[in-house]
DNA sequence: TTGACATATTCCTATGATGGTATATATTAT
DNA sequence: ATAATATATACCATCATAGGAATATGTCAA
């Protein structure tokens, strides 16, 4: 199979960085893709095909008022992005709270596997 | 530009479930490329694509070791990941500590149009 | 109805990423 | 030097996807 996945997750739809704009967009208020398109200045169809993945995986919901269409972000959505990366934050997160046992417990514990070879 | 950004920018590499999973691996201890196929089960050369790709984008870092290499996560790009899904964070925090302020202001400003019906 | 307006969808093309196979490079052992 | 081990790279084929142009759908107004 030669290429992997496609528009049925979240990370995928916000690897494209236009899409990720949009949703900055939509993230400060709801809007009509009038209102997208003039924000952003990209032609009309651009957006509303845009829109389209985004409403397919989720991470946009609409509503229609009259001949118009008011997207909203669906910040459920983006969740588990954020969840996936905050499994990281042991990383960069030195002045550890809460997070303490855990990240030393996975963090320091691998074997000095590290820089050594057979002898 | 017929398809926009590629293996640049951190969003886009980790697209790509495979190399999560990849990341998610290295997250536990860094280790040898040896290590990575064993525990993932995948063909060498696959995995060893998919580290390029991460390496690339600064994902994760290696060491020489005799004739391995010893990977592992560079977090601190991933942390761009996290602050960009972070930014949305007031959409799913309803019951909110202390980033109460700091959600309450930039979300209620804009009206409460979060789930309303067509009338 | 017809027409204007708002948005979505279909068709097309080019790019480029993914996975596979084969091969190259580097390092240690004999 | 040769072989074995560990990992990377080059080449190839497929196919999903971004963008563009044209068109379709749906809604309000006259």
């Amino acid at each position: 199979m030669p290429r992997a996945s496609t528009l049925i997750d979240p990370f995928t739809a916000v690897a494209e960085p236009k899409r990720r704009q949009l949703l900055g967009t939509l993230g400060q208020r709801e809007m009509p893709v009038s209102d997208i398109i003039c924000e952003l200045g990209w032609p009309q169809v651009m957006v509303s095909k845009h829109l389209a993945v985004l409403r397919q995986v989720g991470l946009v919901s609409v509503r229609r008022d009259g001949r118009r269409r008011i997207y909203n972000v669906n910040a459920d959505n983006i969740k588990p992005i954020y969840d996936w990366a905050k499994t990281f934050e042991k990383f960069w997160d030195h002045n550890l709270s809460r997070i303490k046992q855990r990240a030393e417990a996975a963090a320091k514990q691998s074997k000095p596997t590290l820089h050594k070879e057979k002898p």
